[in-house]
DNA sequence: CTGAAAGCGCTTACAG
DNA sequence: CTGAAAGCGCTTACAG
């Protein structure tokens, strides 16, 4: 085992001062070309590594970033962190992961675990229960501290900070839309992630549009995915459903299950939309019609609007709206299929 | 926005030195009971939180691990990555991912950062190139250097360090085994990751499998997933096709989704058994066969196996290998519903 | 162009 | 029981 070489060592074997060997590397212009060649070719034969700690102490910054998700199973979040990540490394910064498991308290520890000036920055999708009960001490806390934060997804507006998120609201309305267009005439609302920022604008949308038709709105929420057939059987039945927009991918992905096993056909008798472009959707028979929620995207927009803030702290927060669109696969009939069965 | 609060300030507060309230906040017998909690409460108050990064360059450790997995998006790695996450976060240890992307490149890269003292221990699963073309100096510094490191999943013999895996030579040799048993006849494997150790394995223990029996092994290798209807059609009627170990989860959807559009019922006319207990094989109609690759287990034991390491570094490397079983579901028949059909 | 000194925020032997 | 001092491995103003 090599002992680690540090920047004293390389000074004691080249002769110089640990400020030269420092600046040298850093290829300051104080320093001659041939002790920088020197100094630089000496350390690579050593396989010297500044210490990371030693320097983060001393420059006050970390080139990391602190990431807080409520938990990493379900798609988006999977490719949401695989989109920070891409973008995190590409620009130099390391990324230190914490899962809140939808819970507050399990986010504070989180947070705390930032304060020790571990990261520069942080981005965080809120959890669950953080948007339920409105508790936003602790990130409050982080705001006070001056530690930048972005969030994504499932964001707050009543903090002060850069956010990323989609259109939840208007993308619902026009699914709901478009359902209607193809025929479905009892379109429900379904969803497992209720109370979050982008479930209520879903569910807005979804009501705004059925608004417009004069049709009642029917909100279905279950709690439990082990009670999902036998919460939503019932309802697909007395209340004639031909549509259902699923707020979550599993929901939906479970709603086709429940349907086809049950002798429903999809879409013929019930179409069904989903959100997040998961894998899942994707290869599903018949295939998920989706709203793609640009995780990838949102994680990268997270990151960059994140760095830029780092460089620049005292601009107003931005947040990002991010257009999005329903992509069509075999869960929805088009309009032209719908219009020749007519 | 508060200016944060360090031990030197508490001291000036309390009119202490900086040394006994250090002491007093790691509750050192040395310091007086009341000095120790004049001095906490003070810190509560002030909402103090001691600097990380100068904790680890004093005590030569971070109570952080480094995370090298070659890609986020399988089921495989994300359900790791959950127990890794989880297991860490209950013994007070943060993570910090990379992704190495599959490439030996990425790899080197994030695991030079963890040279820099950011990390205690480092737990990896190899990239697919670095398993191909068994260039391991990357891996070996790190041992050089003392880091100890952990492989799971995707391991290596070569190098003498702890690991993690399944017995997937003895797995795939049962589920082909199986499959025979339930009636099939021309039973293939298919991989996308070929000559990654496990598809090493795996492909070993059908081959034994066939072996028994005398039957012909044929191995598919599809290297992308854009051509895989138009590589796997021609095998499947060519071959006379009944049985298909898949050693990835989404080869044994993508299987299944082949199979069926082209007018093929499973599990009657083709079974099917895939590698990774994902939720895309669960809820899939018909839902998936699988070895049960207990991806979370893996994580939480590399993580277990990482501290004891951390510990106790002079004991000899413990190869850790889980035994596993298949989960029956609907993409193969059952041993009694095969008898009745004969 | 090079180096001595101070300091980032802690911990811990050592002295009193 | 408390504190002064050294040091973890760096960087950077300042002096020469």
């Amino acid at each position: 085992m090599e002992q680690k070489v540090t920047l004293k060592e390389l000074a004691r074997l080249l002769n110089l001062s640990v400020s030269t060997v420092s600046k040298a590397l850093n290829d300051s212009s104080e320093i001659s070309a041939q002790t920088r060649s020197r100094v630089k070719q000496l350390a690579l034969l050593n396989n010297y590594v500044p210490n990371g700690m030693a320097q983060s102490l001393k420059n006050n910054k970390t080139k990391t970033i602190g990431v807080v998700i409520p938990n990493i199973l379900p798609s988006f979040f999977t490719k949401a962190l695989h989109g920070i990540e891409s973008t995190a490394a590409k620009a130099g910064y390391k990324i230190i992961i914490c899962i809140s498991n939808e819970s507050t308290e399990k986010e504070e520890e989180s947070l705390r675990t930032f304060l020790s000036g571990r990261v520069d920055g942080i981005i965080l999708s809120l959890a669950k229960e953080t948007q339920q009960t409105k508790k936003l001490d602790h990130l409050k806390r982080i705001i006070d501290y001056g530690i930048p934060l972005v969030f994504f997804d499932r964001i707050s507006d009543e903090l002060s900070c850069d956010s990323i998120s989609i259109d939840d609201k208007k993308i619902a309305e026009k699914a709901t839309d478009e359902m209607h267009q193809t025929g479905c005439r009892n379109i429900i609302y379904l969803s497992t992630i209720f109370d979050t920022s982008v479930d209520l604008q879903r569910q807005n949308g979804y009501t705004i549009s059925q608004a417009k038709r004069r049709a009642e709105p029917y909100i279905l929420h279950i709690k439990d995915y082990a009670v999902f057939q036998e919460r939503l059987l019932p309802v697909i039945s007395e209340k004639c459903v031909d549509g259902i927009l699923a707020a979550d991918e599993l929901s939906a992905i479970l709603t086709m299950r429940t349907a086809i096993k049950n002798g429903y056909k999809i879409p013929e008798d019930i179409s069904v939309i989903g959100f997040t472009n998961g894998f899942m959707g994707e290869h599903f028979l018949p295939s998920l019609s989706t709203v793609n929620q640009h995780a990838e995207e949102q994680g990268k927009m997270a990151v960059e609007t994140l760095i830029s803030r780092l460089k620049d702290e005292n601009t107003d927060p931005v947040k990002h709206v991010l257009d999005t669109a329903i992509i069509h696969r075999e869960s929805t009939r088009t309009p032209v299929s719908f219009l020749k069965n007519v």
